[in-house]
DNA sequence: ATGAAAGCGCTAACAA
DNA sequence: TTGTTAGCGCTTTCAT
């Protein structure tokens, strides 16, 4: 047997399908009592199931909002995803998640097009990093969309993030306020993310007439973080800023195996604040951002409800920062 | 001005909606070169997008295929995202991710249900412990359906994972050829893959005449090793199995913090695989778990090819595990 | 190679 | 309160 649908369960019933389309879509005063229990119970014989497809190409629009996200943050993402849940839901809009693959350009717009393509009712990059082409295509449509954890330098386009040049700024006050001096910052790349916490950390070291270090480029990852610590120690620097926790952890694990020791020779404060940082040896001090906020911040955003630009960050005092005195 | 139609390029071109639909739609010889270009171009033109919804009700299926997801496996799911979006894509079709929350039953229950909806291909649920009611509707379904992670014990119903009573066996047996014969085995709970992996544990102590422990459950998470940990002392174990990478790290914490040394005092081996293990101090030696295949095999078998039940495990040897001598 | 027309399952006027 | 009807944007016979 196919498929049931509301031409069955009216036709069962004797009424005719606008009633049982009324019933089932609640239109409550437009049905009797007697009518809408006798097409529910039908219906339920049935096994009747609603075709959403059927109903978003009717009412042109679906009540839905797309989630566009890549690989690399796999460990904040959680947070960010249960923010907009939760405040998708409050809002009545079921959210479906786009994977991006590993920051993979063809998947990413891949994406995008099919968000586009189903007439959502806004959509959410987690993270993502747009091309010209990709931004050019969310302009064109007509469907909202609105960054989460990126933030362009410009109120033009809709996004909701932590402020990353303040972010930085007070990591390295931080260090500084701890007697360090020489400072260096490790992980980031040049993309709008990376480079507002450039600006960040050397507007702190400038504040304090300190000579800010060449920054240590990398992609946010643990690999990355392993790599960097050599140039870390060359650089002669009794502290490190590292991009992510997973940097901060894969600095972490090359000190060990090079005993450098932390914090005794080498203080090393993390950014984001997820749960990485209580699972290392030691625990890491982090700059911690609120992604649940940021989550559900960006759904009112992108929905045009009243939403913050940005989401404050705190610092999370854990055993990987010494004072030097 | 309202979103382009085929209608509207028709109409621009001079053409049927069925001349554009079928260059659109690339159903070669059916028209000839110069119309082509001809729509091509206007489409270009008029920024024309197609409109999936419309085309998924007409063909009455999606080339989707829904993949649910809860919180609780952060640390593996990117991998198996990876598996399956990549096989995915190599068989024609997309993929979107529907999250379940923290083993929500309200928010899991409603995620099978907008799959249900949408006419997709198939359902992956990955790592979902479905209860009556859920099993009862996927069946009722017409959609495949194949479970990720998890086996029932049956293959009556589709599902791919990892031999969770091999893969505990496995882990015991290790232990054991290293000396141990005080084994613990903690944070697992009580569902199919908790159950089948104390079955593991427990045939690997029988079969060399070792008394097994009392399993410690637990929900798979970090705080959940925490507090396990000084149940495991209690034991008096030399040894405990992990049931996840995450428990492993919460165990290693608080043994940090009780002065247990690892492996010295206890040795602690984990099940996953994750790139947790690499971040603790010590290393943890794992029961890897080949998630990307996990998730590649699922695709196959949601979609009706060839595909393997279970995937192998292996060893993965680090610094979490002592020789007993 | 192209067009006319039917229809996918549903909602929303408009009538009655 | 209910039925009739006209679509939503597209694909697909069936003609031509």
């Amino acid at each position: 047997m196919t498929k049931p649908t509301i031409k069955d369960i009216a036709a069962k019933s004797g009424v005719s399908i606008a009633t049982v389309s009324r019933v089932l879509g609640n239109k409550t005063g437009s049905y009797s009592e007697k009518t809408r229990t006798k097409i529910l119970k039908i219906a339920k014989e049935l096994g009747y199931r609603k075709n959403s497809v059927a109903v978003d190409l009717v009412k042109k629009h679906s009540d839905v909002i797309a989630l566009i996200i890549n690989a690399t943050p796999t460990n904040f993402s959680t947070q960010i995803i249960d923010g907009i849940q939760q405040r998708a839901d409050e809002l009545g809009q079921g959210v479906i998640i786009l994977y991006a693959g590993n920051r993979d350009h063809a998947l990413q717009h891949q994406a995008i097009i099919t968000a586009l393509e189903r007439s959502v009712t806004g959509i959410l990059l987690a993270a993502i990093e747009p091309d010209e082409e990709d931004l050019t295509l969310l302009k064109e449509s007509r469907i909202p969309f609105c960054f989460v954890s990126l933030y362009f330098g410009t109120t033009a386009i809709l996004a909701v993030s932590s402020d990353n040049r303040e972010l930085a700024y007070q990591a390295t006050q931080y260090l500084i306020d701890r007697g360090h001096t020489r400072i260096s910052l490790a992980g980031i790349d040049g993309y709008h993310t990376g480079s507002q916490r450039q600006a960040g950390y050397q507007d702190a070291m400038a504040a304090n007439r300190l000579p800010a270090a060449t920054v240590l480029s990398g992609n946010y990852s643990y690999e990355a973080g392993k790599k960097l610590l050599q140039a870390v120690v060359d650089q002669g620097s009794t502290a490190v800023i590292a991009a992510s926790d997973m940097v901060a952890a894969g600095l972490l694990t090359a000190a060990h195996q090079q005993g450098v020791r932390v914090p005794a020779d080498l203080s090393i404060m993390s950014i984001d604040g997820t749960i990485i940082c209580q699972i290392t040896t030691p625990a890491l001090t982090s700059m911690t951002q609120d992604f649940y906020q940021i989550g559900s911040q960006s759904v009112n955003k992108v929905l045009g409800q009243p939403a913050a630009d940005f989401v404050s960050v705190s610092v999370t005092e854990r055993d990987s920062v010494a004072r030097l005195d």
